[in-house]
DNA sequence: GCACTTTACTTGAAAGTTCAACTAAATGAC
DNA sequence: GTCATTTAGTTGAACTTTCAAGTAAAGTGC
């Protein structure tokens, strides 16, 4: 027999549920506010930081707006107002000619370099610093967990 | 002494946190697109469930900004579409005339009610679900303890 | 009462995001 | 090779959100 979701929450789901998407919601608030100071949202801070990381400090557009979690549009509108902050610049690509690489300049390069130690810190002590060990532990296998069921419904829903 | 933060994460931190924001983001994501069916943003349907609870199915549009999580502007901004869309009218307050009430329509109320059950689904399918009992009194202790710390930080910003 | 500050809310413009349409190159079928 | 399809990326318009400024009513000090 089907298992039925009952119709509303219960009081302990309820809670579980209303304590994450509130403090969720504070806590990416404030996050972004520690890094305004730096001229930075973290959405353009975790582009920047996965071009820091990569071979050549460079990504292919497309690449870089799968990891970063953008729109290829969204990314595209945003390299655009990167490379006026002289952050990064748009390559060709002569491997592929539709492409296009974002690359970072040193410029861009310094920018996160003196955002991320603040940025670091902001996420310990707003988030980190309240889980302890084992609390660490669970809550990157409940929401491996919930990554995990995503994509599955979203595998079947496309077949 | 003081504890002095080491530069970067542990691995340890480091998967917690990362399971933490990508999972977030794909949810939300996921709960925005289920609830684009009904037309509603998960911002718009919290506003809507919120004055559906209310007496009188009215909020005060300061009060409604603060549970809901919105500033007043974009509350303001956010009304007007509603307002055409039917779902709430603005009234004007008599015990403080700066003050304006939102109000929900019999329409707007509908279009809740509605869009309610298959919210609570999609937050059970994707979310709920895949916490067992333990998980979700963790998860709740752990979102309430790092709100908190939100709230005692902003306190002493302000002081 | 009168000035001063605060509170409640709105507004218009600027900045950011989404959406659909578009160009151009690559890939695949035959 | 050629036609259709897919992939890479951009663009402009529509919409959303933020930001700073504005209006009007309350509250406060004296």
């Amino acid at each position: 027999m089907a298992k039925v979701s009952p119709k509303w929450l219960t009081p302990k789901e309820m809670r579980a549920w209303r304590s994450y998407i509130i403090a969720s919601r504070r806590l990416l608030e404030a996050l972004d506010q520690d890094l305004s100071g730096h001229d930075l949202s973290m959405a353009d801070y975790e582009v920047l930081a996965q071009l820091s990381e990569a071979p050549g400090r460079r990504i292919r557009m497309s690449d870089l707006a799968e990891i970063a979690m953008l729109s290829k549009s969204r990314l595209s509108h945003r390299i655009t107002v990167m490379e006026k902050a002289g952050w990064v610049r748009r390559e060709a690509c002569k491997e592929d000619r539709r492409g296009a690489w974002a690359v970072m300049t040193e410029k861009g390069l310094k920018a996160i370099v003196k955002a991320a130690p603040d940025h670091v810190d902001s996420v310990r002590t707003r988030f980190l610093d309240r889980l302890d060990g084992e609390d660490q532990i669970n809550l990157a296998d409940v929401f491996e967990e919930v990554l995990a069921g995503l994509r599955s419904e979203f595998k079947s829903e496309k077949e």
